[in-house]
DNA sequence: TCTGGGGTCCTAGGACCC
DNA sequence: TCTGGGGTCCTAGGACCC
């Protein structure tokens, strides 16, 4: 059996942990620049405002209803992620991480008639040690423990937020109170197509034949979905040690830039943050792209950006990072256009290998030892005493294009001069 | 005025090889 | 008159996730 522990309205929750008196109060957390709402509590919920919804379109119904507001406040965010997982990695021997505020659990050994204490001893230590509230589905698979998860986290009350599927009446039971749009893997164009052939319910899919999946499910993804929801394994437990294929620093920023030597800024400082996510994991990037957004004055639709983009494969993989500003930056002068407003940029670094598995030419000479330093030096002081104490020049130092977060809390957590204070 | 950021996996189709 | 078949690798793009 598999359980996944998903913690409740995350952002929301960790911003009431420092503020108590909002329990049982309505509260939002924004997305970057304070655009759409990527949290919401309970009480939003009961109040229509919706996932994803642009702010400025919520706002009236905001004030209204006295409903608390905050900007993203990512420092806060990963620090309590971080102290759940461990949590859950002290009950438990095998811990998937899938998101920032989910993991899987292999609960493989317990025996059935111990699942449901078990689910209820993960539950209370983890909100007992943390402070976040958190709902535990478990089941045979991965989807089946998804589709348990979002049962018992909409009613709290009568299951205490706990929910096992083990027996075929405990699924049926389950699936058939689940709308197909809610599946775990079913999308908006999934779900149009399910009803277009009146499969309406999770049930109602689960009881599709395999080959009718591969044909009408995008094939493989299809069967394995088909099969999970039958309650026969097809989605594994990841390694924990797996490294990523592909890292992104993209931005929109807090105001639109026309200048070239701004994009640079921007883009170099993106560059930055995205080798240090690679030498974070010891990895090497081999590939490297970069891409613009913006509107050009003819737009006459209020949002319909256009983008560009180009792409360099490195002579050898690097994890430096002025390498790799070196290499985007040209790319950067053929892509900008004068009298273009640009609203976003980003980078990705792809081709990524281990560092100590470089492939080398004979053009290519091995990175010099002192520049490894260097790199860790430069991350180790912009870790311990915050993010850009040290940054290459080509990242600008006014960066008035950086974004908006009007509405941030303090990082109680991992900022001593914004410490939670006690009278 | 105003709509985020960072990932994974799969498929189709082209280039290339023998 | 008549012009194969099978395989791999790579890339772009779509769908999906939180």
């Amino acid at each position: 059996m598999k359980a996944i522990v998903d913690c409740n309205s995350f952002y929301a929750s960790c911003e009431r942990l420092f503020k108590p008196a909002l329990n049982d109060k309505p509260v939002v957390v924004l997305s970057n620049n304070d655009g759409c709402i990527v949290s919401r509590t309970d009480e939003a919920k009961a109040l229509g405002i919706r996932m994803a919804g642009p702010y400025y379109q919520n706002k009236a119904e905001i004030l209204k209803n006295n409903v608390a507001v905050f900007s993203s406040n990512y420092h806060l965010y990963g620090d309590m992620s971080k102290r759940v997982m461990e949590t859950l990695r002290l009950l438990s021997p095998e811990v998937e991480v899938y998101s920032v505020d989910e993991s899987f659990l292999d609960l493989t050994g317990i025996a059935s008639e111990q699942l449901h204490a078990y689910a209820l001893f993960l539950k209370h230590t983890t909100e007992l040690w943390t402070g976040i509230p958190v709902s535990v589905g478990v089941a045979p698979t991965k989807v089946l423990s998804k589709v348990a998860n979002r049962l018992a986290k909409k009613d709290k009350k009568g299951t205490q937020g706990v929910m096992i599927l083990e027996t075929p009446e405990q699924q049926m039971e389950a699936l058939v109170k689940t709308a197909v749009e809610d599946i775990w893997g079913v999308g908006n164009a999934g779900a149009q197509k399910l009803r277009m052939f009146n499969i309406n319910t999770a049930w109602d899919l689960r009881n599709m034949s395999e080959a009718w999946a591969g044909k009408n499910l995008g094939g493989v993804v299809g069967i394995r979905l088909v099969k999970e929801l039958k309650g026969i394994p097809c989605i594994e437990m990841k390694d924990p040690l797996t490294t990523k294929k592909m890292i992104a620093t993209t931005r929109m920023f807090g105001r639109a830039v026309y200048q070239l030597h701004e994009l640079k800024e921007a883009v170099a400082t993106y560059i930055a943050r995205a080798a240090e996510k690679l030498r974070r994991q010891n990895s090497a990037a081999g590939a490297v792209s970069v891409f613009v957004v913006y509107n050009d004055n003819r737009a006459h639709q209020p949002y319909a950006p256009s983008s560009r983009s180009a792409y360099v494969t490195l002579p050898a993989a690097t994890y430096l990072t002025h390498v790799l500003i070196a290499h985007i930056m040209p790319l950067l002068d053929a892509l900008y256009k004068n009298g273009n407003k640009y609203i976003k940029a980003g980078v990705i670094l792809s081709n990524i290998v281990p560092c100590n598995m470089v492939q080398y030419n004979l053009f290519e000479q091995p990175e010099n030892p002192a520049l490894q330093k260097l790199m860790h030096t430069i991350d180790n002081l912009n870790f311990g005493m915050g993010t850009d104490i040290l940054k290459f020049a080509s990242a600008g130092t006014k960066k008035n294009w950086k974004m908006r977060q009007e509405l941030r809390s303090n990082r109680f957590t991992t900022k001593w001069d914004e410490l939670c204070l006690v009278k």
